[in-house]
RNA sequence: GGAGAGAUACUCAAGUGGCUCAAGAGGACGGUUUGCUAAACCGUUAGUGUGCGUAAGUGCAGCGAGGGUUCGAAUCCCUCUCUCUCCGCCA
C-alpha cells in the first residue's frame, strides 16, 4: 500500500510512474476523487460528532435535549455511511495500485527491457550432446514425474535416493552459508492466513494463485516471504534491532494459474517446491544498500556451487506488484542454452510494511516509522538441482557433485549404475 | 471434538448504560530533599491511527476484532479470533 500523504502531494510523479508499469490511468483518476470525497466526508462526520460529544449531558437529557440528540445522531449515522461506503470503494482501490518503481528502475513494458548488470562465471563448453536436467533425472532414477502425478496429479515431482539427498544437501548448505552471513534461521508453518497475505501483498489481487485450503481461511503459503516479514506484523521493532537479516527452508505452493504450456517438463515450475527465503527489515535510510547486500547474499550461493549466472535489473513494466526495485538472479541452463530465473531480491520500501503495519522506534526521538521490508530467494532449491544436474552433467550421463556438496553428499558423482530399488 | 473461564494502556487491575471523553497500584521518567545512595514527598506517563493546519496546535477514533441496539456502550446483543483450565482423541 503506497503512503496516502504521498499520492496527494505528488500526485503527477506518482501518476507518471505507475502508469510506467501498466497501472490503469482511470483506477488512478477514480482513486484521487475518492480520496478527496473520502475527506470531504470524514470532516464532516468528525464534525458532527464534536457537536454530539459537547451536547452530551452528564445525566439525563431534558426531553428537549433528547430530540436535538435523535436528531443529530440520525445525521452522524447518515453521513457515517455514505462516509464508509466511500473508504471501502477507496480501500479496494488502494489495496491494488502496485508499489512506485525507485528512480534507478529502467523504464521498459516487458522482461525483454530488462538490464542485464551483471555475468558470472563462463558457460562451459560441452563436447557432447547436453541432456536436460529431467532426462538425466530419469535415467539416473533420482527424478520421478510420473509416480509423482499418481500420487497428486501433474507438476509434482518425487526425488529418490541421491536426488532426495542431493535437494537436501542443498538446503543445508544454503541455510549454512546464509547463517555464516549473518542471517538467523527459522523454521515455519506452511499454512498462512488471509491477513498475512494481504500483509505482504498476494492478496486481494492474486487470490487466483493461491492454493485456499477449503473450509477454511487458511491458505497454503506461495513464498516463506508471508512467513517471515508476518513474524513482525502490527509489532514496533526498537531501532537498534535493526536491520533484522532472517531465513528460512519452506515448501512453497503455487497455482500456476495461466501458464499452461509453460516449462511442462521438469523441476522448473512445479505446484510444490522448496525455497530458501532472506528477508530483511531495515532502517528506511538503508534500504538500498541493503537490497544490494542481500543480492550479494543470494549470488554467493552460485558463486559457491561455481555454476555461471547473470544478474538482471526488472524494467517498469516487468516489476512484482509489491517491489520498488528487483534485481533477479539467472541461472545458466546448458539444456535450454539461456539464462532462467532462480532468485528475485526486491526491495518494497515502506509498502508491506503500510499493509502489515511492521514499524520502528526510535527510542530519543520518540517517533515511529515504517520500515523498510526487503527480501530474496536463496535460492529455489528445484532449480539449483536442475542447474547443478545440467551443469555438472558429464558424457556418460553421470552428475558430478559439485565441491562444497560434498561432504553432504559424501560420494563424487551420482552414477548410473542400476535402478536404486526395484521400486 | 465436549465443557467452562478470560482478553482493559509498559505491567497488574477497577469498572453490569450517563457520576469514567477508563479509577487505582506498580514500573519508568522528571523534580524536591540529600555529602552519596535509599526512603519519603510532588509531578509526568495513551502508545497509536487518522483529519485539518507551514507551524504552535486542534479535532475524531481507540477497552481482543468486526457488526448491532441506544440520544449515549468498556458495560447490553450477535459473529469471529486468541489465551487459559478440565475431559476426550492423537504423532
Amino acid at each position: 500500500m503506497l503512503n496516502p500523504k504521498l499520492i496527494r502531494d505528488n500526485t503527477d510523479k506518482v501518476k507518471d510512474k505507475l502508469l510506467s508499469r501498466g497501472f490503469q490511468e482511470e483506477q488512478f483518476n477514480q482513486y484521487i476523487t475518492l480520496d478527496s470525497k473520502w475527506r470531504a466526508l470524514l470532516q464532516d462526520v468528525e464534525q458532527l460528532k464534536q457537536d454530539q460529544n459537547k451536547m452530551i449531558p452528564k445525566g439525563k437529557p431534558s426531553p428537549e435535549q433528547l430530540e436535538t440528540l435523535k436528531k443529530l445522531s440520525s445525521s452522524i449515522k447518515e453521513k457515517q455511511e455514505q462516509l464508509k461506503e466511500t473508504e471501502d470503494k477507496l480501500k479496494l482501490i488502494a489495496l491494488t495500485i502496485p508499489n512506485v518503481p525507485l528512480d534507478s528502475v529502467p523504464y521498459g513494458t516487458s522482461e525483454d527491457d530488462n538490464v542485464e548488470i551483471k555475468k558470472v562465471g563462463e558457460p562451459q563448453q560441452f563436447d557432447f550432446q547436453v541432456k536436460s536436467h529431467d532426462e538425466i533425472g530419469i535415467d539416473l532414477d533420482i527424478l520421478d514425474f510420473e509416480t509423482a502425478a499418481k500420487i497428486t496429479g501433474s507438476r509434482f515431482v518425487l526425488y529418490k535416493g541421491l536426488g532426495a539427498k542431493l535437494e537436501r544437501a542443498l538446503i543445508n548448505f544454503m541455510l549454512e552459508t546464509h547463517e555464516d552471513n549473518g542471517y538467523t534461521e527459522y523454521l515455519l508453518p506452511a499454512i498462512v492466513n488471509r491477513d498475512s497475505l494481504y500483509g505482504t501483498g498476494q492478496l486481494p489481487k492474486f487470490e487466483d494463485d493461491q492454493f485456499k485450503l477449503s473450509d477454511t481461511d487458511y491458505y497454503l503459503s506461495p513464498t516463506a516471504e508471508v512467513q517471515l516479514t508476518n513474524i513482525f506484523r502490527d509489532e514496533v521493532i526498537e531501532e537498534s534491532r535493526l536491520p533484522i537479516n532472517i531465513t528460512a527452508y519452506t515448501p512453497c505452493f503455487r497455482k500456476e494459474a495461466g501458464s499452461y504450456g509453460k516449462d511442462i517438463k521438469g523441476l522448473i515450475r512445479q505446484h510444490q517446491f522448496n525455497k530458501i527465503e532472506l528477508v530483511k527489515i531495515v532502517n528506511p535510510k538503508n534500504s538500498e544498500y541493503e537490497l544490494e547486500k542481500l543480492l550479494n547474499n543470494a549470488e554467493k550461493i552460485l558463486q559457491l556451487l561455481e555454476i555461471p549466472y547473470r544478474v538482471v535489473t526488472l524494467c517498469t513494466g516487468d516489476l512484482g506488484f509489491t517491489s520498488a526495485k528487483t534485481y533477479d538472479i539467472e541461472v545458466w541452463l546448458p539444456s535450454q542454452g539461456k539464462y532462467r530465473e532462480i532468485s528475485s531480491c526486491s526491495n518494497f520500501l515502506d509498502f508491506q510494511s503500510r499493509r502489515a503495519m511492521i514499524r520502528y522506534k526510535n527510542i530519543e526521538e520518540n517517533k515511529t516509522n515504517y520500515v523498510h521490508t526487503l527480501n530474496g530467494s536463496g535460492l529455489a532449491v528445484g532449480r539449483t538441482v536442475a542447474a547443478v544436474i545440467e551443469n555438472y552433467q558429464t558424457k556418460d550421463g553421470n552428475i558430478r557433485i559439485p565441491e562444497v556438496l560434498k561432504k553432504y553428499l559424501k560420494v563424487e558423482e551420482i552414477k548410473c549404475l542400476k535402478k536404486i530399488t526395484s521400486l
